[in-house]
DNA sequence: TAAAAAGTGTTATAATATAACATATCAAAT
DNA sequence: ATTTGATATGTTATATTATAACACTTTTTA
C-alpha cells in the first residue's frame, strides 16, 4: 500500500492530530502529557506513533529542540530531508519549502567530494509575526 | 580579552585536546569515560568544559547526534552557525566550509518573511573514503 | 587588594529515549 | 475461512543525555 494511503492506528492519529493542532513543535513528554485522556499512557506509546509518523513523512523531528512538529504540506511522503525556519523570539517553526535545496546541497557537497542523500536544515531568526 | 585569545582551563583543555584527537564526533558521556584519568569525574565538568568551548567556536555539537567535535578551523571562533557533512557509512562528520551559505539562507528566508540569524544544516550522504 | 566574574567539585535529579517481552490486531495468501 | 507474517500494543524497567543547586576556589579587573 502507498504511503500516502497509509491508514493510522489510534495512537498514531491521536499523537497526530494533537500535533496539527498545535502552534509550536511539541516535546514528547508534553505530547504524552496531552494525550493521557486518549488512552496512551506510557512514553514509549508516543515515541512508537512518532516513530511512524515521522517515517511516512506526517511529522517531523525538529533536532535541536528535541520537538516534533507535523508537516505543514499536504499529503506528505517523504521523511527524508527537512528545513525549517525557527523563530527565536516565539520559537514558532515553519517549514521551508524550496525545491532547489537539495541540488544545491548536492553541489555543494559534491565540491568536498561527499555523496548527497539528504539533508536537515535548521535556520535561526526572527519571524514576520516578531518583527513587528 | 578577546575570544581567540581565550585561556583555556584545565578541563576544558582536556575536553579539547581529546576531540581534536578523535577522528569522529563524541559524545558527551564517552568523553567523561576517556577523561576520567585526567581527572574529570562527573558529567556536569565535561558538559560546562563543552559549554564554554562551543561558546567561543572550538567545538561545534552535532544536533542530530548528540555528540561533539573539534573545529576544524584554524583560529575558529564563532559558535553561530554550523554546516556537517555527516557520513552515514563510517559516521565521520567534516565541515562544509561555504562562505556564501549565509546569504544564501538569507536570501531565502527573506522570501518567507523571515528574518535569518544564524543556522545549522547537517547534510547526510556517503563521504569520499566510503564510496571507493 | 578587594570585588566581581568565572570555574570547580559534588550530589542529586530532570529530561529524553529505548530494551525486552508477552500479547493483540490485521492484512494477504493459501 | 484460516493460517501466517508483519505490525502494533501495553507494560515495566532502564539507558542516555543534560541540568539544578550549593558551597567553595581561582582568576581577572578595577
Amino acid at each position: 500500500m502507498a504511503l500516502s494511503a497509509e491508514k493510522l492506528t489510534n495512537n498514531q492519529q491521536t499523537v497526530l492530530d494533537l500535533l496539527e493542532k498545535s502552534k509550536e513543535p511539541l516535546k514528547a513528554y508534553a505530547i504524552l502529557y496531552d494525550t493521557q485522556k486518549k488512552g496512551i499512557k506510557a512514553p514509549l506509546q508516543v515515541y512508537r506513533a512518532l516513530d511512524k509518523l515521522i517515517e511516512i513523512g506526517k511529522v517531523h523531528k525538529i533536532e535541536s529542540r528535541n520537538s516534533y512538529m507535523a508537516c505543514e504540506h499536504k499529503n506528505c511522503n517523504s521523511s527524508t530531508s527537512t528545513s525549517f525556519l525557527i523563530c527565536e523570539t516565539c520559537d514558532q517553526v515553519s517549514e521551508l519549502t524550496q525545491k532547489n535545496l537539495p541540488s544545491y546541497f548536492a553541489k555543494q557537497s559534491e565540491q568536498a567530494d561527499f555523496k548527497y542523500a539528504k539533508h536537515n536544515l535548521e535556520i535561526y531568526g526572527v519571524c514576520k509575526d516578531c518583527t513587528k
